[in-house]
DNA sequence: GCACATATGTGTGGTAACGCACATAACCTG
DNA sequence: CAGGTTATGTGCGTTACCACACATATGTGC
């Protein structure tokens, strides 16, 4: 959307963190970037692993998950373009509280948590903008589990709908229902019902694992204030 | 529990976080801590307002509550000897997200957000534990999340409870169903039932506003294992 | 000790979501 | 195109919690 500063691939999938660093400390940055392709389903850390990498998502999705058991499991947060997973690195904590899963397919840069911790040393702009990342997710992380305490299903699908659209920047993308109800917590018929409802009215259409949003205004409208909140936040912490 | 380094006043109601400083960073910080009485009820940020002062608890409470109407509240984080209230300044934010209550009277340590500020640029010790306390406020949120969406109110009474004992460090505390009711984010009809079964079981007594843990063992069993990571958490984050 | 405010208990009916079982439908593979 | 796998839909009984209304305590102040 807004003008890149660093990047020079100019797609919309870059990440806007590293972007907002000034021009010399993302030269200094980028010899330690490397870019990876983010696949579906990948595990990039377990609960209490040690995290050896941070990536910052370029077009890709990473969701933090706290699980209680085998079977019920949350997603607490959302990681896409405008943060970093792996940010226990940069508070000083070598292992992994959440599992982090590779939700959306896509590309992100990848730094070694040493480099991360050498330059967290550093007092420099990546050392302000993760401090402010981290309140930007504590904030999610806090309003989402609000949401999840009061709102119902439907309004819960069409927010994490929309989130995920806007960190990957496609209109479609490959989710099963089955894979929905882990997120948002539920029974899967209960995202079947809410899904159904939604592609009654023309707002989503799927089939076997494929979701295309239809009319993105009637599901913001759908969805729940949380969804506003957490984006004026993730959009407002890189100044 | 353990040998207090820093505080001579040698009681339980001693802020951790300060006392895990060295003693020369702790003498630093000295003339710019001051003790303050905080008094249930009171509102130290309202969500949006500036903060002014952070405050490390010595046997007070703060909760930290995110609000989604005037009626649905509910409590994402409580901080007290083991923490900070205000974290955000030292992300370089300085608006409150959510709302500071004290939920249980005690003294503090307060000091100005300027000087927070200044202290977290030194890269020093009080650094340090903030990022690690960071990352533990943040699993603590992450946890509670879960514990809202899966567990029954009767446990998650209890872990309450025994998250506020912990942090008072008495057995009996002044608190209202109603007051539990917005912390919690259920009906008070809910808490008085969830209540009554606790105190059928001998393991609390209560009567208006004013409630005393009998039996914390049994209470640990009714309270699920949220109680415990939790815990595990706040206490291990400080080496 | 009586009025009053506040805290807590209870009862009735409603609903969202649950657990389970099973039906249908779409795609894949040989 | 037959057969298997995976995704989605649906029905049924259960449950935790809700919303509202009201009853009953327990304290406080005149």
């Amino acid at each position: 959307m807004s003008f890149l500063k660093n990047s020079n691939n100019g797609g919309p999938g870059v990440n806007r963190l590293l972007d907002a660093l000034p021009k010399n400390e993302y030269k200094r940055l980028l010899p330690r970037l490397k870019t990876v392709s983010l696949v579906f389903g990948d595990v990039l850390y377990k609960p209490g692993e040690e995290i050896k990498y941070v990536y910052f998502p370029n077009d890709s999705i990473i969701s933090l998950i706290s699980e209680l058991s085998e079977t019920s499991w949350l997603e607490v947060g959302m990681v896409g373009n405008e943060g970093m997973a792996g940010l226990a690195v940069f508070m000083d904590v070598h292992f992994s509280s959440t599992r982090a899963l590779v939700q959306g397919s896509g590309t992100a840069m990848r730094m070694s948590s040493a480099a991360v911790r050498t330059e967290a040393n550093r007092l420099g702009s990546l050392h302000r903008l993760l401090h402010r990342y981290s309140h930007s997710l504590l904030t999610q992380v806090s309003q989402s589990s609000v949401c999840n305490r009061f709102h119902l299903v439907d309004a819960r699908l069409a927010r994490w709908l929309l989130m995920t659209r806007d960190r990957l920047g496609t209109e479609e993308f490959p989710l099963t229902q089955e894979f929905l109800s882990n997120m948002l917590g539920v029974r899967r018929e209960g995202v079947s019902k809410a899904a159904a409802a939604l592609q009654a009215g023309k707002l989503i259409r799927y089939s076997r694992g494929m979701i295309t949003l239809l009319n993105r205004r009637a599901l913001e409208a759908k969805a729940c204030r949380c969804y506003a909140i957490i984006k004026a936040e993730t959009d407002a912490y890189l100044n």
